[in-house]
DNA sequence: TTCCACTTTAGAACTATTCTAATATACTTG
DNA sequence: CAAGTATATTAGAATAGTTCTAAAGTGGAA
């Protein structure tokens, strides 16, 4: 595979981030690292970025594609996106941001802070933290 | 069981519900009903609302609870909450409002519509409809 | 270079949900 | 109001996404 796609400076920053959460810098880790980082924000599936290391000839097996998305998730390299009950979303866009998805094509589009602003909000009930505010706004193809 | 939860007038609206998608009013079906919408608004999952009909000796079975939750979801008895990956949540308010999710106790609350004020939204995406905006503020207990 | 803790993997296991097809029941019609 | 039929219910099998297991492989410290 093209390992192009990260120059050298992200791939050590990718190797800081995985040694500080214990993660050794594997093969199978730094290659799917380079599918989901190299190319901007993205939004994947197990599914689908299984069948992406398959199209670009990367041995992987599905274990080590679960594995790797959520040692990814826990390392604070990737951002996990609920919005289908049938999958989970993995969203390489770890800054505060919302979501478009399309229910019929089961696609996601960010949302970018600035766009959305929430002028009202209920505080917290007492005795809980606030722990993250999710807007999701579901289209359909017209 | 007690079907004293719903009045009279209740039952025969939920009756007119149910005929107009094409639903008999069954003893299950009813019954289920009564547990939903006989004390305010809700929150259940398959699993807990199958647990409750347990409870009070409600012989229903799991496919049972599945079907009347979905039919009941397609009837417009019923809205669909997705804030966990694991389970699906059904919520007995059907008007339009958004979520507290606390995520360790894996319990939803009511925010009202008015609580929650969005100033700016994004638009659709050229070729899409809005179909809903959903604004879940996740908690954690303190 | 060796060593060992960490990784990867195939396949089994698991969980929520849906499906199947056999039995039971609501509701219409005679 | 009895009978007939379309619709419901059910136990259990099937399915889909995900996690687990335990055996074989590998990164990187010394």
């Amino acid at each position: 595979m093209n390992f192009d796609a990260l120059s050298p400076e992200q791939i050590d920053r990718l190797r800081d981030k995985l040694r500080a959460s214990g993660l050794r810098s594997t093969r199978p880790r730094l290659a799917l690292a380079h599918l989901l980082f190299g190319a901007g924000n993205r939004h994947v599936t197990a599914e689908s970025l299984h069948e992406e290391a398959r199209k670009v000839g990367l041995g992987v097996s599905q274990a080590t594609i679960y594995n790797t998305l959520n040692q990814f998730l826990s390392a604070g390299l990737l951002s996990e996106v609920i919005v289908d009950p049938a999958r989970s979303y993995f969203d390489t866009n770890v800054t505060e941001h919302h979501h478009f998805f399309i229910e019929n094509e089961t696609r996601l589009i960010d949302i970018p802070l600035n766009e959305v602003v929430l002028s009202t909000v209920p505080d917290a009930p007492e005795g809980y933290d606030l722990a993250g505010v999710d807007v999701v706004i579901r289209l359909d193809r017209r």
